[in-house]
DNA sequence: CAGGCTTTATGATTCAAAGTAATGCTTCTG
DNA sequence: CAGAAGCATTACTTTGAATCATAAAGCCTG
């Protein structure tokens, strides 16, 4: 592959992840050549399929760029916690490679498909391209934001708030890669694995949907969500979308170098 | 301050984040130097003041050097949860100095010693030391990691089972830094405060204390927790603590610094 | 040392969410 | 096309945690 191809190549490629990045830093064309470059190999996994086994060694970074998918504790009891939903975009492997085994499961919520980079890879190039290491983390810390955002809608929200402040995390979330309009957008899951993430039955969450239904908040046809009343579901859920800061630019200062 | 001073200070210092950080990486000498050029200050700060307010900006990373904290969102209806508890070696604006502002708050649960040093002289750090930038995403990761497992407990454990797993757990992170013995550790927060954290009432996790207590699992004197039967505190927490696995060590190749 | 405040402890009551179960609707599959 | 499986929905029961109420015990602080 010669360098003007993987020019022509990378100003093609869109893939979700780039879009992710793009929210924080600029990403310029060599970099998202290098980018590309680190991706071992597309994958396409079938709904239902476990990506990451919990107990078992992950080391692969997989970016998703279709397709939905959770990831998830199973206690002792047999019930499960979805500790977040996966939108393309996101990251397979991030936080589960960089412990000796994967504490978590993710499996794939439908059909999917993936970008995967071996970690080793990326770190090597975090050393060349410090760039690239603090690309890591600012997701890293977008992937704790996440999950800090869910301790809070579990611990001290109602039900209502909570599916309501789901609904709009994951558009958000849509939005951000392009993939649902401004008000509505497809939720291919079903209400156990909703149910799953929120902590919530089966049995109420249904009634939840009901609730935010009967009081013409949102609207339901086929899986897919409309939202009525935004600004209204935006008010009961206490909705306040976190802007990350973009990557401060820094020109390192001569004695700094020597120091 | 001449490199010699520094080198032996250096030697001396044995702030808890290079205890934190010797979990995943090899610190050389003079990389402990350079993080200790970094901070800024040190800071005192007295039980129940906030040190990060929701809504504002913070751009600093203070290591927590001694004592508690607590990071909590207020919501509107008066009701705080705790995303996590902070003790020493832990790092205050990880995640929130990452953002244009901050979304939850941070306060002092004791009085508290902080080593301070600005997000953007980090990242300029990063820029020409990568393991720098690579510290920062494996601790951005273990923060993931943490609040994951609050999720969890939250979402689907029992009450008695969550106080057990926050119990074991803040006594990990304590063992860790050198802050606890084997079996006790000193709690110097109050039952609310628990209460906020794991999504209770107080009153009701008092009756999860008490019974800890009768069923022979630990004893309080004082605020010391002392583990009597560990092993069976583990089993009914599902605890299972994660290891961090190490940060890979690159050299990379010619070719690569080429492309 | 007294008085006020915080913290811990415990009981009684209420209410909301889990559990259980049954039904209809859709979609997959042989 | 028929049977099966999966999913959404509703009704009913039970459980368990929040809430309210109170009191004892520390502990700062004047």
């Amino acid at each position: 592959m010669t360098g003007v191809v993987r020019k022509i190549s990378s100003a093609r490629w869109d893939s979700p992840i780039v879009a992710r990045l793009r929210q924080f830093i600029d990403l310029g064309a060599a970099e998202v050549d290098t980018l590309r470059a680190l991706i071992e190999c597309e994958l396409s996994v079938e709904r239902r399929r476990d990506l990451v086994v919990d107990g078992y060694e992950y080391s692969k970074l997989s970016f998703i760029k279709e397709g939905f998918a959770a990831r998830y504790k199973l206690l002792r009891n047999g019930r499960r916690q979805i500790i977040n939903v996966m939108v393309p975009g996101d990251i397979i492997g991030l936080p589960g490679s960089f412990l000796d085994q994967a504490t978590f499961s993710v499996i794939a919520l439908t059909d999917i498909k993936l970008e995967v980079c071996s970690l080793e890879g990326f770190v090597a190039v975090c050393h060349r391209q410090p760039r690239f290491g603090l690309m890591l983390t600012w997701l890293a810390v977008q992937e704790a934001m996440s999950y800090a955002d869910r301790v809070v809608d579990i611990g001290r929200r109602t039900p209502v708030e909570r599916l309501a402040h789901f609904l709009l995390e994951i558009h958000g979330r849509l939005v951000l890669v392009g993939a649902s309009t401004e008000t509505s957008f497809d939720l291919p899951i079903s209400q156990e694995v909703i149910s799953d993430a929120l902590g919530l039955s089966v049995p109420h969450l249904n009634r939840m949907f009901a609730k935010l239904r009967t009081e013409g908040l949102i609207t339901i046809t086929d899986r897919r969500i409309q939202f009525i009343g935004k600004k209204a579901l935006c008010l009961l859920a206490h909705f306040q979308p976190a802007r990350v800061a973009r990557i401060p630019t820094v020109q390192p200062l001569k004695h700094e170098l020597i120091a």
